[in-house]
Order: C-alpha cells, then sequence, then structure tokens
DNA sequence: GCCAACGTTGGC
DNA sequence: GCCAACGTTGGC
C-alpha cells in the first residue's frame, strides 16, 4: 500500500474541514505531476494532511482514498476559480481523488522537525522550494512521522 | 509583506 | 525549441 502527503492551506480547506465533512474531492490540483500522482492511487492507500502558509507549517493528519481518481468537476464549472476553458468532459485534463478524513495526529509535526530528521531527508516537503502539493510518501518515512507524532516533541 | 523557487505561457 | 515574462506557491 502506497503513502502520500496532500498539502492544504488551512484557511482554504483545513483538517477541521475534512474531519466535519468525512470526505471531500481533492478538486483544483492544476499541476500536471501532482495530477500524475493521483492517478496512480488506490483505494485505501493512506496519506498525511499538510497545513501550508500555516503558523507553523506541518502534518496535522491522516486521510485515506476513498474514491480513484475521475474528472474533477471544477474544471467544467465556469463560475470555479479552477475553470479550465480548454477542458471538456469528453476530454478532461485534470483528475483527482475523493479522500476521507481518518485522524488526526496526537500533535503536530512541523516542517521544521521534518527538516531536522536525517531520515527524512528524501521527503519532497522538505526540499528548498518544493511547491508540490501531492507527493509520495515512502513507507520508512511514513513510519517515522507516525512515531513521531506518537512520542511527542523531540530534539533528536 | 517579502521574495526565492518553480511551472506555464507565448513570442520569436 | 528557446527563453523571458509572468503568475503562483509557500516559508519566513
Amino acid at each position: 500500500m502506497a503513502h502520500w502527503l496532500f498539502k492544504s492551506e488551512p484557511s482554504a480547506y483545513s483538517i477541521d474541514d475534512l474531519a466535519r465533512e468525512g470526505r471531500t474531492e481533492w478538486s483544483g490540483v492544476r499541476n500536471y505531476q501532482a495530477r500524475n500522482l493521483m492517478k496512480a492511487m488506490k483505494v485505501g492507500d493512506q496519506a498525511f494532511f499538510y497545513h501550508s502558509n500555516a503558523t507553523p507549517p506541518g502534518i496535522v493528519g491522516i486521510c485515506r482514498v476513498a474514491a480513484e481518481a475521475h474528472p474533477d468537476s471544477t474544471q467544467f464549472d465556469s463560475k470555479s476559480p479552477y475553470h479550465d476553458a480548454a477542458s471538456t468532459p469528453e476530454r478532461p485534463r485534470w483528475e483527482c481523488v475523493d479522500v476521507a478524513f481518518v485522524a488526526r495526529l496526537p500533535r503536530i509535526v512541523t516542517l521544521e522537525e521534518l527538516k531536522a530528521r536525517r531520515e527524512l531527508a528524501g521527503m519532497a516537503v522538505v526540499q528548498r522550494g518544493s511547491r508540490l502539493s501531492v507527493q509520495p510518501v515512502a513507507a520508512a518515512e511514513w513510519k517515522h512521522i507516525v512515531m513521531l507524532a506518537r512520542q511527542g516533541a523531540s530534539n533528536g
């Protein structure tokens, strides 16, 4: 089972929003690399929920893929900020998965902590300048972060 | 609010 | 196909 990370600005859509709604279409992604990663997701895959542009930025929860990639409904909506005039229902350009809430982490694991961990140095989210909003997470990275969240803040 | 890094667009 | 200009992301 693969693991992933979804970024969201909490002012736009937070872990609390997902907890309340239970499930949502991860619409609005307009980056080909992120789209391709979503197309590779399988139902049941688990993902971290990351708050970007937050104070502090970091991983706050876990969600799971509830539906495989399907055309992103917002691309056809002329009133949506994510409308794409070049996309048609016959030839949709953008796809997205549905995600469901699983849990909040016991505590936020901040970007600062992620950066401080040698074991996590390969993660896209800690790369300077990485703007990819959907990212793969290696199994070892997943375990490490879950452990960090459980054991509390650490300087090691 | 600033600005570096990045992806996309479009002129040529 | 190149690359400058532009818009966006996201940490700080």
